[in-house]
DNA sequence: CCCATGTGAGACATTCATGTCTCATTATAG
DNA sequence: CTATAATGAGACATGAATGTCTCACATGGG
C-alpha cells in the first residue's frame, strides 16, 4: 500500500527535519529557511512541503519541545520519593531537550501569549513538585513555586547557552542546575 | 555658542532616546526602527541622525548596559564585608537595569562573539566576588565561579521577563534572585 | 515497463525593514 | 530680524527572507 508507506516515510522525514532544525536553531535562532533546509539535507521546496512556513516550523518545534517536556516529566515520576530527588530526576531527564528548550524559551520572550499550546500544563506539573516540597518542609516557603519554576527554566536555558559557548562543561549539566536550584529551594537545616 | 548648546542637547536627546529604546526593546525585542522612533517621540529620520542604523542603536544600548553594570558593580563595593552581602548589594544595585540586561542577554545568544565590547571585564568583576566567597569558606566550591556568574545573569533575565509578564512581583526582585542564588552558592552549615 | 509520487533546482512576485534623500517647517542663537 | 541648524514628513531605492510556482529527474510499486 503506497499510501501507508508514504505516511510512514513522511513521519520519519518530518522527525529528522525537526531534529535538524532544532539543533541548528538552538545555535543560531535567526537561521533562514534555506539554512534550515540545508542543515536537514533537503531543499527549501521540500521543507516548505513539510511545513507551510516559518511559523509552522517553529510551532512544530514548540510542539516537539512540549512533548519532550511531558515525556521527561513522566519519566521523572515527580510524585515519588522526596521532592529534591524528584527535581533531580526531572533535570536529568530533561537535559537531552535542553538546547531545544533554550531556543523556545528565548523565542517565547517575543511572542504575544496567544492560545496556550501546552506550556501551562507543564508549568503546573513542575509547580506541583515545588508545592509538595514546601508542604513536606523540604523547601523554604519564601520562594514561590511560580518563581522556582521560572528560575528552573532560566537556569536550564543559561546552562544550555553557556555549554554551547564552551563556558561550562555539558557533563555537569544536572549537577550545576540541581545543586544551585535546590541549594536555594531546599530549606537549610539549622546549625 | 551654538555648538556647545547643540552638543548638550544632543547628549540629552540621545540619552532619552536610548532609555525609550531600552524600555521598548525590553518588551518587544523585534521592534522596528519606526516603533523605536515613535516610542521616543521623534521621527524615524531623526532617529537615524542619532544612530546610523539598527546595529549602531543596539551597540549603543549595549554600551549603556555595560556602563550601568559597571556603575552598579562599583556602587555595590564587592570587596567590602562578606561575599554574600556583596552579592546582595550587587543585585539590588543592578535591578534598575535588569530589563535592559535581559534584552541584551537575549540578543547575545545570536551574536557571533566579535570583539569584546566590555562584558568580559564585568564577568571578571562578578566572578571575583564568587572566588572570594569560596576562598573565605562562605560559598561551596563544587559550583564554579563561571557557572555562578552565568546563573546570576540567567536569574536576572528570568526574573525580569517573569516580572514583565506579571508572573512575579517586581518588588521581590532582589529577594527572589539573591535567596535562590545564594542559597545555592552559600555553603550549608552542618546540622 | 509505466505510472505515480517525492524531490531538487531555480525562477518569480511579494512583503517588510532598512537606509538615504529631499523639502518644508520650526526653533534658536546672534 | 536673520541665518543657522535640527526636525518631521514622506518619497524612494535596496536587500533579504518568504512563499509560490514550474519543470525535470529519480525512485519505487504494480
Amino acid at each position: 500500500m503506497s499510501h501507508m508507506g508514504y505516511a510512514r516515510l513522511m513521519a520519519l522525514d518530518r522527525e529528522h527535519v525537526l531534529r535538524s532544525a532544532a539543533a541548528l536553531l538552538t545555535r543560531k535562532s535567526t537561521a533562514t529557511m534555506d539554512e534550515v533546509a540545508k542543515a536537514a539535507g533537503i531543499s527549501r521546496a521540500t521543507l516548505h512541503r513539510h511545513f507551510a512556513g516559518r511559523d509552522a516550523l517553529v510551532r512544530a518545534l514548540e510542539a516537539l519541545g512540549i512533548a519532550e517536556c511531558e515525556a521527561a516529566l513522566t519519566r521523572a515520576r515527580l510524585d515519588d520519593g522526596s521532592a529534591s530527588d524528584a527535581v533531580r530526576r526531572l533535570v536529568r531527564e530533561i537535559q537531552p531537550a535542553a538546547g531545544l528548550l533554550a531556543f523556545l524559551y528565548g523565542e517565547n520572550q517575543l511572542w504575544e501569549t496567544e492560545g496556550d499550546p501546552g506550556w501551562s500544563r507543564i508549568d503546573a506539573r513542575i509547580g506541583t513538585v515545588f508545592v509538595r516540597g514546601q508542604q513536606s518542609g523540604e523547601f523554604r516557603i519564601d520562594l514561590s513555586p511560580v518563581w522556582l519554576t521560572e528560575a528552573l527554566y532560566g537556569l536550564i536555558a543559561s546552562c544550555a547557552w553557556a555549554a554551547q559557548d564552551g563556558r561550562v562543561a555539558p557533563k555537569d549539566f544536572t549537577h550545576m542546575i540541581v545543586e544551585l536550584l535546590l541549594g536555594g529551594a531546599l530549606r537549610r537545616e539549622e546549625p
